[in-house]
DNA sequence: GCGACAG
DNA sequence: ATCTTGTCGC
């Protein structure tokens, strides 16, 4: 599917890299499920910052129209989270994305693919790396993430000794934002608090159900 | 030509 | 994503 990756070129030139993010109080997080008999459930979960208290969940089921491929994942994904998404009585500040940003073979992942569809912020935060290399983190346990020369997003240890995330940004906020943001919504855990319940409330393990 | 490869 | 629990190591 070259067309796919003719798109993801285009658009990755309308990503805006510059920081819009003020101290954003919704903050969304957004994930899918694998597959069950084909069908797949994408959440969407709203937390308030600084409490981080749930707000609003909102989940969608369906069949994804695209197979996994890497580098194309917001074909396959997108369609789902968007329909989950239109459900939310809530407009978040920001979008937090289980995947990356601009750390991508053409600089424009699911995060940014999101960011620019909803014209909002939003960061990609990927368990492991798409593309680029990084050397050892630093006494912030941070270390650039650098694809072609570029710094396409940051390896930041969020927990303990525990192997870092990827951060990059999505749309509308710069690098330090993303990393910011992203430390701030880690409560304990390896994973932001806003990718962390959507993961569960797409697998259905949301506890403290939210009339899903 | 041979790997690498978000979820 | 998924197969899968307890266990070894720092």
């Amino acid at each position: 599917m070259q067309h796919a990756r003719d798109i993801q070129r285009h658009l990755a030139g309308r990503v805006i890299g510059r920081n819009e993010l003020g101290a954003p109080v919704l903050i969304a997080g957004v994930d899918i499920s694998g597959e069950r008999d084909g069908v797949a459930v994408a959440a969407v979960v709203v937390l308030r910052h600084p409490q981080m208290e749930l707000v609003e969940v909102q989940v969608a089921e369906g069949r994804p129209g695209f197979p996994y491929v890497p580098g194309l994942l917001s074909f396959r994904e997108s369609p789902l989270i968007i329909a989950a998404c239109e459900k939310l009585s809530h407009e978040p500040d920001l979008l937090l994305v289980d995947g990356q940003g601009v750390a991508h073979p053409r600089r424009l992942g699911i995060a940014s693919h999101l960011g620019l569809l909803f014209d909002l912020p939003s960061i990609g935060c990927a368990k492991s790396i798409l593309c680029g290399k990084h050397g050892p983190l630093d006494e912030e346990g941070q270390a650039e993430l650098i694809d072609a020369g570029e710094v396409v997003g940051m390896a930041v240890r969020t927990k303990g000794s525990a192997r870092p995330v990827y951060v990059s940004i999505g749309h509308k906020v710069d690098l330090p934002a993303a990393v910011y943001w992203v430390r701030q919504c880690c409560r304990g855990d390896r994973l932001p608090e806003p990718t962390r319940l959507a993961h569960l409330a797409a697998g259905g393990r949301l506890k403290g159900d939210f009339g899903v």
